[in-house]
DNA sequence: ATGGTGGGCAGCCCA
């Protein structure tokens, strides 16, 4: 099975791109974010024609995040247990064999700002819930736009991030604090190509000169990622006119029946 | 050089 995250930047705008890839590319399951679409405008029926079970948690302007499931969705839940937050930056569903988070992580603006304290509390509170989560078993899968850098390889230039908003320390430990719940980054269980990320600034050719950051990210719990067979992150999409500025990051799994 | 570009909704907020 095919599973993707892609943060889409606006679904609205973004709606042809993301149905002419999953022609090209029919993932089981698609995680997006920040779709930036109220619920009730959701392009429900396009998805549907393609055979997906949709489900959606958006709000205006800002966030938004859609899970498209070959299989039907259960155990749904919008926010995380306990953390009251009017932003719709989560949602999880069970489908197919798996269990599916879908995250779109503050993005936290700059160190010390108060977007940023929030993030860092925000990961806090993704901890205790992926624990949970991690204790009830079943094959879990976290994924989405973490907005974070997990290590320097994932940074075009270190030294020139190095403190930065998405790779500072505390944003760091809070990621790795998620990985000693016991999941893996199932992009580097393989060999891939040197400086692969999945985001670039839409300002000064940063994605022709390659100056990026791979922030987006498919997170699996241990026994589902030793059933990893591939982990690639696609830019093709992010060479489109009128892009996203993320790129899909795809990743398959070899489950038994 | 503290800029630049893009999306959304109305002169800024956010990424």
């Amino acid at each position: 099975m095919r599973i993707a995250t892609w943060n889409v930047n606006s679904l609205r705008v973004r709606l042809p791109q993301v149905l002419e890839w999953l022609g090209r590319v029919p993932v089981d399951v698609l995680a997006m974010q920040e779709t930036k679409l109220t619920d009730p405008d959701f392009p429900r029926a396009e998805f549907e024609a393609l055979g997906y079970q949709v489900l959606a948690s958006g709000q205006k302007t800002y966030n938004g995040v859609a899970l498209l499931s070959r299989w039907a969705m259960t155990q749904v839940l919008t926010d995380m247990p306990g953390f009251a937050d009017a932003a719709r930056r989560v949602l999880a569903a069970s489908t197919g064999q798996l269990r599916v988070i879908n995250l779109y992580v503050p993005n936290g603006q700059a160190v010390d700002s108060d977007k940023y304290h929030y993030k860092l509390r925000w990961l806090e509170a993704l901890a205790g819930w992926l624990r949970s989560e991690l204790e009830a078993g079943g094959r879990l899968v976290v994924l989405g736009d973490f907005n974070i850098a997990p290590e320097d390889r994932d940074v075009h230039d270190p030294a020139a991030w190095v403190g930065s908003v998405h790779v500072s320390e505390p944003e760091r430990a809070g990621f790795r604090r998620l990985l000693g719940l016991g999941l893996s980054d199932v992009f580097r269980r393989f060999e891939q190509p040197p400086e692969t990320f999945s985001w670039w600034d839409y300002r000064m050719g940063a994605f022709r000169r390659n100056l990026g950051l791979r922030i987006d990210l498919v997170l699996a719990q241990q026994e589902l990622a030793a059933a990893c067979t591939a982990c690639a992150i696609d830019r093709a999409p992010r060479r489109a006119e009128r892009p996203s500025d993320h790129a899909p990051v795809i990743a398959d799994f070899n489950l038994p029946g």
